[in-house]
DNA sequence: GAGCATGATGTTATATCATAACAAGTCAAG
DNA sequence: CTTGACTTGTTATGATATAACATCATGCTC
């Protein structure tokens, strides 16, 4: 049987894993923050959540939107926008910069620096810990005078799916 | 006096440093990079990566095209997108993904993985290095199998000057 | 130096991403 | 059952980016 879905956090994204477990489990998360922090996961709010979590993949605001339409909710941008900006506030969801877009955090509540790890092959997306890359990063930053007060980690490369199968058809490319 | 322009080399953005020195130099590598590699920097390039240069600052697209355009370039997005492309093909200028902007890279042609240090009150951008970053985020990514290509390391915060002026104001914020 | 290949510049048109401003609905507190 | 805060939806517009094509410059070959 495939690796079960606890793997101890970070990057389970690449590993196989149980999804409709690692859904709920992040769902449940989303629900204990709202409630804990007095605010409302309202149904728009929730699904775009969903939709979020049903890949490890970034997505752009207007896929989301389209996704929301389709289900009966607004067609307009600022219905996404709005969904978006409200689960980036609680920490639920990230934004890609580099992507212009955005992703489900898969551990959301634990206090984190995220780096985000982006398959330029299937477009997979983990969160890897930064808080070393962070603390490198203020070490240097210092050294100019410069305080640090919010840090963006964003790689693009191979996950290991697609390493392994690139290996083979290396030479193609 | 103020300190001369050589301050080793990282950050001298928020010195006090002889500018048209800065700017000179970074010219002249500018040529030497382009002529080494056979590329061409023709006028609407070079122009392009002077405006960058004249501020340590990230410039959208659209300012700089602009620009271009009062000095009798051509005015549609094009001309702009093309000469920051070229120009970031080879090195002399970086993108900064969160600002959707482009700043003139101050030490190009080192090889360098740069990280960009922008003071979210004077919009001063200087770039600190990042090979410790780097190391540690790589090192984070192999734990989940994942191969590094490229990275960007994209800081907030404020700069040494903005740090000491708002020591003094901080209550009203 | 005529002809040709390559690449640079410029255009028009369109795609993509994001927000301002306002109207109407929801809902809990008093 | 009203008030006030918030949510959702709309229209309209702004900001960022690229595709596709025409023209012109540059440099190479013969």
């Amino acid at each position: 049987m495939p690796a079960p879905a606890a793997r101890s956090d970070a990057t389970l994204a690449f590993a196989s894993h149980d999804h409709s477990q690692c859904l709920g489990d992040a769902m449940a998360q989303a629900e204990a923050i709202s409630a804990a922090t007095g605010a409302r996961l309202t149904p728009v709010r929730r699904r775009a959540l969903e939709l979020l979590l049903e890949s490890h993949r970034a997505m752009g605001a207007y896929e989301v939107l389209e996704r929301l339409a389709a289900e009966g909710y607004g067609k307009q941008p600022p219905v996404a926008y709005r969904a978006l900006e409200f689960l980036v506030g609680l920490g639920l969801v990230h934004r890609i910069n580099r992507l212009n877009a955005f992703a489900a955090c898969t551990h959301p509540g634990q206090n984190h620096t995220p780096a985000f790890l982006i398959c330029r092959l299937c477009h997979l997306l983990a969160e890897a810990p930064a808080a070393g890359a962070r603390a490198a990063l203020e070490a240097s930053a210092a050294e100019s005078g410069f305080t640090v007060e919010f840090a963006s980690f964003e790689a693009v490369g191979l996950c290991p799916g697609c390493a392994d199968a690139g290996a083979a058809g290396e030479a193609q490319v």
